[in-house]
DNA sequence: GTCTATATTTGGATAGAC
DNA sequence: GTCTATCCAAATATAGAC
């Protein structure tokens, strides 16, 4: 693997156990491998440079995952109530850290990063309108869709912090049957 | 005011616009304006000990504020739906950086500040615990008030990130009514 | 492009006079 | 209880040889 993508790979693993502000850069040179010269040398803009690219790969990565998800399955509630109960089990098995981390970044860098915040606030624009565009072709209304969406969003990111504090899965489960109830109530053109 | 408490609210409003890590000691003994000695006299467990005192304020104040809204009006749905837009209404006029921080609190220290996460456990159970009673008390049977209000809080506290983020009330707003929808699909003993 | 050495600031915490 | 001075480790970033 290259080295800058070494670099920002262990950038994305610290920051999602420890949020961007407790990560310092001497734990993603030892993490990644690479002496400090060089990690200077591919990211000049130092950590919150490499703290963007980080999260943009995992703003990707999660947007490929959910959008499977919703993408699955004849019908939507259930298929979202199943993508919410499928990310209960796995961070119950595979652990708490197992988490998407972008939501808790979003609240740290808010104020005190621009830059930052501005690529957080495009991962959550892009999550939204993948999804709207999922949910459209499935026959509901543009604008439902997109408050569907957000709230799915919304759900998810609360329900995982939730989940991760009290170590259990059951915010996350909830969340899904919350939202699952509430696609249900809203019309579909196409399929019924 | 008492020098732990001017200590512990410069704490709070830190944490609230930089989260835990960013927040450094010197800048609350600046904030408070209390000198070095005085702060580790009150708080002789230092920087997580005040954050520790910090969260629980926090918590309780958020639990009297959001108990307020959903006790209000006849229609529990109705209320949750205004809670939102309420909150939506005060952010987008007040500041951005007037939000409840608990949440993006919780996700950094999750992993890495043991005694901090439990604090932030406790507030998330009172939060539920307080918010079940007061829609039981409504009629609604306690396993859906208990569901229903795990989802409330998720998708308040996401909805929170979202909007900061993306300068908008509108996630608070959609998730308010998505919440809203989900909550006229439970039944009511007393009421219906 | 890689690597070592180091500059500089800031972090949290402590000591001890008053 | 209050306050000043200070310690020591860690932070980010830079300089310059190779």
């Amino acid at each position: 693997m290259q080295t800058d993508q070494r670099i920002s790979l262990a950038m994305a693993e610290l920051m999602r156990r420890q949020g961007y502000a407790a990560t310092g850069i001497k734990q993603v040179i030892e993490a990644a491998g690479v002496p400090n010269g060089s990690l200077y040398h591919h990211f000049p803009g130092g950590k919150s440079e490499i703290a963007g690219v980080a999260l943009r790969t995992m703003g990707a990565a999660y947007a490929e995952l959910v959008g499977g998800l919703l993408a699955d399955g004849d019908d939507l509630p259930a298929a979202i109530e199943q993508a919410f109960a499928s990310a209960a089990t796995d961070i119950e098995s595979i652990g708490w850290v197992n988490m998407c981390p972008v939501g808790t970044i979003a609240g740290e860098v808010a104020e005190a990063e621009p830059a930052l915040r501005e690529v957080v606030a495009d991962i959550f624009t892009s999550w939204i309108d993948e999804g709207v565009e999922l949910v459209v072709r499935r026959g509901y209304r543009a604008d439902d869709a997109r408050e569907l969406v957000t709230a799915l969003v919304a759900a998810l990111e609360g329900a995982f912090v939730m989940a991760r504090t009290l170590r259990s899965g059951e915010p996350l489960r909830g969340a899904g049957r919350a939202m699952a109830a509430y696609a249900s109530t809203l019309p579909v053109g196409v399929r019924r």
